[in-house]
DNA sequence: AATGAATGAGCCTTCATTCAT
DNA sequence: AATGAATGAAGGCTCATTCAT
């Protein structure tokens, strides 16, 4: 990307006005379209600017850098996506562990809106930037309030998950997702790839639980975020 | 970025002498060091042959763009621990499931020859150009074999695996360590790291197992590579 | 040249505002001072800017690249001459048929400013390129239309040209002036050439005219451009 | 093409082999092939060298450079075109003017064995280079020779020919001819094509002849080569 | 005579970023 | 706040040519 500079956020100004936030919205949809119709090669700060229909200079009015506005785009997307698994847990009818997980799953396998291209060219752009820490760090506080709910909840056996539990529950499911978005698998949005990965993810929470007696009881060096 | 052309193999001329194939030899070699020391922004063809002792010339010799240079060290290291795993299921003193699976686990995880950062480079720049798919497919196939020779053992109840199921099984724990890697998480090499990863594999293949009965008898819609 | 796109027309962005305008035109005369001085070889991109006193960058701002800069050059010439002819029929004392012919093949013959050296080079890139018929369409737009304009004045006996008449009248004088600017032929502009020229021409469409009540009267056949 | 040297002429080593003629031959023969097939951009000594099935040290035995390849290649096509002409006078049923000069013409138009985009690109790359006047120096004593032929014949008006004259006669034509190939014309081998080239030839040395009683008598300043 | 691996100067081009207006 | 012309470091890559074997 020949980067000159890598401030991981670089916002210069904090649009008050109406019409700032507006520009700051057309810019950041600007760019999910180009990363959309030309991947992460046709994404280039003046093509960016041009489709938002603002100068070179107004993008970086708001934009520190181009990584910034890649970083927006990216929590903007990845918020949304948490809020709406949010919104799914709440109105979940299915109440059960696997219903919960299901949710989840399905949550981000739907993410990005399903603007498969630009949800690939955002997550290697992040990736080639080594960014993924930030973009996770929400996530894993999600899951783990996640976790931690479910635990603490009267019938439940779930204990408090250790940093190494919590980063393979986020990262392998995810990271399965994910590989399927970059190799464009066609089984993606499948009811079958979805339905594994439920599995997975119960087994490995099943073998969680199961292992408690033994390993551990209440345990204060434990994480629990 | 800008790349013009993307030919996913791109050599120019096949090394017939010793002397050549020691020079593609130290080629591919620099360029791990390049990518260890100084990550992706330092890995300029000119700075790879630079190290390499060879002029310019001679590296696009043998390799027909910078990333089929990419490409080869990626393949090298990767087919380098496909075959660390198969001597080490080979040699393993433990034959049983858990044992073959936390042989992989561990290879995995301390593939690259221990270049953590040249490792990372290569995951993004691999990503980054969309390739991530070319080399997965032998682990594919290779754990895809390695599956099936489990399962066709004597007293294995292990199913022929869906495709959903080989992808998930190679990605989700493959993810969670490449994620590792990305996010440079210091428990990477942990023990407590590999036993969750060892876990949750075991976890979901039992639950494959479990689910035979009531989804399918012997199946020939199923892949058996 | 090694030219990898060949945009037989390829600017990037209109000028609009007057400064840009200048810039343009600096970088234009740049190209045909290096040109003029060193030759094909010496014409690179970053000569042409840093001599035009701007960026590389500003450059390919205005020329999609090297050959539409040349292009441009050559058409900027080429339209002098043709405009410098057009002024010469206007003002000649001498409405003869061989007055006008002279005046066109003095013009052709001086065109170019007298930078013989840059109109070698231009002449050469352009062949080099393929580039000739695009240069060469208005020249013979030209000539049709003074041909058609001669043969329908009161007098004349010239009949409406054929398409290969038309292409022989214009390349047979212009490949002859072109080649002594290619060979750098000492008499290039020495009156007893031009004299030849004319003499040539002259004597062609005299025997045009002469051949008309033989083989047609007016016919539609005939192209009247 | 950036070449560091130019030698006009720079054969290494005169074959005195029957092998080695073949060799010499097989690199003109390939030279010919990749210029007819990839034009001027694919023509690279190790291509050339590899169709004619040699190293390239080999090729650089026989040819100093590049330019001499071209050259060679260059002049076995004008040399067997010149003799092609020879022939064809003097096999010439029709002994007339206008007889020798379609014979003459005709050749000209079908020169280089149809090989149309070779002859561009020879025409393309000897323009560039500068080397147009090598090649032309032949066919101008050719020329001169047959005029002279012709003008002492019994009744022959045709003087000896001024240096402009003799110039103008070879490149008009010629340039056409030309001008034909590099523009791709449809026409350049039709009959009407060559009918108009005659004319214009015919009607020039009409011209010349016309003019001798009032320029001059028989003048030692006239070339008679 | 032939081979072909190696050389390396230097070209074209991109694109993030700045700043005068 | 916005504009957009200008910047320029930097990098990928070509190909004629050499020379040790």
């Amino acid at each position: 990307m020949a980067t000159r500079r890598q401030p991981v956020e670089n916002k210069r100004r904090i649009p008050r006005q109406a019409r700032a936030a507006e520009t700051v919205a057309a810019i950041v949809e600007a760019a999910a379209q180009i990363l959309e119709r030309g991947g992460l090669a046709a994404f280039t700060t003046n093509a960016v600017a041009e489709r938002a229909g603002v100068s070179i200079g107004t993008l970086y009015q708001y934009f520190g850098d181009k990584n910034a506005l890649l970083l927006a785009l990216a929590r903007q997307e990845m918020e949304a996506a948490l809020a709406e698994i949010g919104r799914a847990l709440q109105g979940e009818v299915d109440p059960s562990l696997e219903g919960r997980v299901r949710a989840m799953v399905r949550t981000m396998i739907h993410a990005f809106r399903g603007r498969q291209r630009a949800r690939k060219a955002v997550v290697q752009a992040i990736l080639a930037q080594g960014l993924g820490i930030e973009l996770m760090a929400p996530v894993a506080s999600f899951i783990a309030a996640a976790g931690a709910a479910v635990g603490s909840s009267p019938g439940s056996m779930l204990p408090a998950l250790s940093r190494e539990q919590l980063f393979i529950l986020s990262r392998s499911a995810l990271g399965a997702i994910r590989a399927a978005v970059l190799e464009e698998q066609p089984f993606l949005r499948s009811r079958g790839f979805e339905d594994e990965l439920v599995r997975m993810v119960v087994a490995y929470l099943g073998a969680i639980i199961a292992a408690v007696p033994r390993d551990l009881g209440p345990d204060p060096g434990r994480t629990r975020v």
